[in-house]
This record gives structure tokens, sequence and C-alpha cells, in this order.
DNA sequence: AATGGCCCCAACCGCCGTTTC
DNA sequence: AGAAACGGCGGTTGGGGCCAT
């Protein structure tokens, strides 16, 4: 039985019209019960290929142009944090998928890291703390100087800005500090503010980077979630000229 | 022009956790 | 409560395109 249905369903590279049948039915569907949208769309496709080929191939909110330098910089930070953790890094990268990343990890990264400078990434990702932290804390304020001088901010970063702010007044005592002070957050800032605000960071990861035993507030944590992973992301393309 | 090697990426596989019945 | 269905995830594969020889 199970032999035959798998007999009848087609396999290998996706036909224009069973992308334009797929998109049809996702729209009336919606994104789920994939198995019952292969069914009723009359496409000799699982449910699970049609889910996957919408996913990563036909969704509209999905990015199609090459990897920007900032996105770069997100992904080799975030796998230096979580691993293979392709999905998770995904979401924090809005119009890519879990794919798009893990092939752009093999491709770009993973021989150069195998082959040789792994020892690099160890001492760039572990040892350079203090000076690392007044780098980024001179680039942060000429960062801003200049953005306020040359009135540079885009809108996406003003809204971003804008958004962190109301969301975070109340629970983040030290932003409330950066906007007493007419402080204005990097971009890398504001996504990372963005991915706190966004849900409950995932706490385990944050711990991760944190004193456990400092019984400080999540505010804090939080906080340093984000000048760590800034501080780092200013050394990210002296390192990746070494590669 | 032929070919072999490499890169890129879509698609598949198998496993596992979650949801539904 | 338990089985089945579903969905998500990370790893792997295969094929097309490009480039050097």
């Amino acid at each position: 039985m199970d032999c035959k249905k798998e007999e009848t369903l087609r396999r290998g590279p996706w036909l224009e019209e069973e992308d334009e049948r797929l998109v049809k039915f996702v729209t009336l569907m919606g994104e789920r019960r994939w198995d019952s949208l292969a069914r009723v769309s009359g496409l000799k496709r699982s449910g699970k290929s049609c889910r996957l080929r919408w996913m990563n191939y036909l969704n509209p909110g999905l990015k199609r142009e090459p990897m920007s330098q900032e996105e770069e910089i997100i992904i080799f930070q975030l796998h230096a944090l979580w691993g293979n953790k392709w999905s998770k890094i995904a979401r924090r990268l809005p119009g890519r998928t879990d794919n798009q990343i893990k092939n752009y990890w093999r491709t770009h990264f993973r021989k150069k890291v195998e082959a040789q400078n792994y020892d690099k990434i160890i001492d760039w990702r572990g040892n350079k703390g203090k000076e690392l932290l007044c780098k980024y804390k001179e680039t942060d304020i000429m960062w801003t100087r200049t953005t306020t001088q040359e009135h540079a901010l885009d809108e996406t970063v003003k809204e971003s800005k804008q958004r962190n702010m109301e969301s975070d007044k109340e629970t983040n005592g030290v932003i409330c500090e950066k906007e007493r002070f007419g402080v204005m957050n990097s971009p890398f800032e504001n996504r990372i503010l963005d991915w706190i605000s966004e849900s409950s960071i995932d706490q385990s990861d944050a711990n991760l980077l944190e004193d456990h035993s400092s019984s400080s507030s999540d505010n804090n944590v939080n906080i340093n979630v984000g000048s760590w992973w800034f501080q780092e992301t200013m050394d990210f393309e002296e390192f990746s000229c070494s590669l």
C-alpha cells in the first residue's frame, strides 16, 4: 500500500507548473498540514517535499541576493556561539533559510576553518576580552558621532531603534540610560536588541556568556550579550581578512 | 573542444519532538 | 494514555555551471 503510494510520488527538481500549483494552494490553505495540502493540490509530491519547496524556495519573504557582509558576520558569530544550529541561526536572519545558511557556511567558512585557521578562531573568540571591550567602546562612540553628524542613519535603523527603545524601556535599565544620554545604537546593536526583545532570548545561551553567580537581573545579562557580540564583531573584518 | 575538479545550492533522508485524534 | 500523523532539524547527496588545464 505504502509502496504504491511511494511509487506515484514525484521526486527531483520541481517543474514550473508544480511551483505555481503549490503557491496557489499554500495561499489558499496556509503554511500547514502539508500532507493534506499535497493530496488536495494533486501534486504528486510528499507533504514534506512541498513544505521544503515552499520554505526554501517559493516563500515570497525569502531573500535571493547574495549574503551581505553583515549577514556573513552574523552567521560567523552565531556559528561560533551555537555550532551547527542552522535553523536557530536562520531565525536571526530574516529572509534566510537554514538551508541557505548551512550551504553558505559549508562553502565559505568550513574548509578554511578545518584547514588551518581554527586556532585563529579560538584565539579570536576567546582571548581578547579587555582589549576588544576598549576597542568596542571607542568604535561605538566613533560610530555614534559619525552617524549623528552625517545624518546617515537609514530609516530601517531609525525604526528599529525606536522599536527597541519602546519595547525595552520598561525592562532594560541600561538601554534607558543610553536613551537618556542620546546615544544611538549601531546597526549591529540594534540587531542584538531586536533579538532580545523578539522573545525571551534563550537564556541558556545567554548564560553561557555570563556569570551565573552574579545574581544580576536578566536585563544585565541581555545587555552584556549585546556587548560581547559587538566587541567581537568589530574584530571580524580583521579576522576575516586573515582567512 | 574535451575533461576533470570545484563550487554552489536545491532536494532528499532519517531522526526526533510535538500535535492531533 | 497511546498511536499515528505532522513538522522541524541537521546531515548528505546529486546535478548544473564555471573554470583551469
